[in-house]
DNA sequence: AAACATCGCAACCGCTCCAAC
DNA sequence: CGTTGGAGCGGTTGCGATGTT
């Protein structure tokens, strides 16, 4: 819908703008103002599409524009935005008077990342590289939760799958039963909504690797995935994982940087194993306004796990299962 | 001095959103 | 209510400038 490259239309001019392309839109916009862009090439004469010269006019040619080195005091802003604001750059760029988006993407791209990356400050979640490379790494194992809205639940654990019936009892499923039909993701953009759900999602299921952490491999982390399934087949998929130390711990710094990848390690793999990979909604961005998975495992930690799930599927086989686990098992998922 | 590598920036591409029809 | 097209956004690419060997 509404796709529609310039490229499309023929005999239309691309690459660098020329002065006198710049002079023709610049008398155009200054005389007539900002109005219809489809419409502005043909009323200034220009070879160009519209969205050439929307472009052209708000990354170069607008009057209000600063030029030259970014200060300090922009540079330190920019950080603390994009700590909240993520790749927003639109955003960041309203924050910022006289910059625009693309200036600051480039900025941030070319020399504040490496410069954050150099003071050991890894420039996607903005934590010490140190305490990420912890969390991607050493708790590498990785459960995968995906969460069904609506009167069943199923989740997987490495190969094995189950459901989580309306009245709460678990029953483990087939594998070839398993992720049918079923749209998941919706809680995820409405956390506030699910936040009961997923809180009673985790009493049964995480909060018994908590309960009994001094079990457990120490490198042993447990992740929390959600995915969007159709005609019973994966068609997206996106995870953030939970440590035990309740921090967010995606193995993937991708997914931190919204990117439309999100990688898993498992346990047991080597720093050099091949990644899987698999692609996660752009609107999983907006989850991540919310500290809600952090909160979320605070409150847990202080929680009574009800021990259903502990006797229905012991510890001691769901752990022999993961450090068994191998790439496999997840490309099965 | 030439070849190659790296960097930075401008522009493009593909997508989503949303209003108009 | 579905379709269309414009606007805007973020990721990516291409290319000139600069640095390195």
């Amino acid at each position: 819908m509404g796709r529609h490259s310039c490229n499309v239309k023929q005999k239309l001019r691309k690459g660098l703008w020329s002065p006198e392309e710049d002079g023709k839109l610049c008398s155009y916009i200054t005389k007539v103002g900002i109005g219809s862009w489809s419409s502005v090439p043909k009323l200034a004469g220009l070879q160009r599409c519209g969205k050439s010269c929307r472009l052209r006019w708000m990354n170069y040619l607008r009057p209000d524009l600063k030029r030259g080195m970014f200060s300090q005091d922009e540079e330190d802003r920019i950080i603390s935005l994009h700590e909240v604001l993520g790749n927003r750059w639109a955003q960041i760029a309203a924050q910022l008077p006289g910059r625009t988006d693309n200036e600051i993407k480039n900025f941030w791209n070319s020399s504040l990342k490496k410069k954050l990356m150099k003071q050991g400050i890894d420039p996607n979640p903005h934590k010490p590289l140190r305490e990420n490379q912890e969390n991607c790494t050493n708790k590498n194992s990785m459960l995968q939760i995906p969460h069904l809205n609506g009167m069943d639940q199923s989740f997987h654990i490495t190969n094995r799958s189950f459901n989580s019936e309306a009245n709460g009892q678990l029953t483990e499923t087939s594998s070839e039963d398993q992720f049918v039909s079923k749209q998941v993701s919706d809680f995820l953009f409405n956390p506030n909504e699910y936040s009961s759900e997923l809180l009673a999602l985790y009493q049964k299921i995480v909060r018994p690797y908590d309960h009994h952490q001094s079990e457990f491999d120490e490198n042993l982390s447990y992740g929390f995935c959600s995915a969007k399934l159709e005609q019973g087949q994966m068609t997206d998929q996106t995870d953030f994982g939970s440590s035990s130390t309740s921090r967010m711990s995606s193995s993937s710094s991708n997914i931190c940087s919204n990117q439309n990848t999100a990688r898993i390690r498992m346990k047991g793999m080597s720093e050099h194993s091949e990644d899987l990979s698999w692609d996660v909604e752009n609107k999983m961005e907006s989850l991540f306004q919310y500290p809600y998975i952090e909160i979320k495992n605070e409150e847990l930690n202080s929680c009574h796990s009800s021990g259903d799930f502990m006797s229905n599927y012991p510890l001691s086989s769901l752990t022999e299962e993961l450090s068994g686990a191998n790439l496999d098992d997840f490309q099965q998922i």
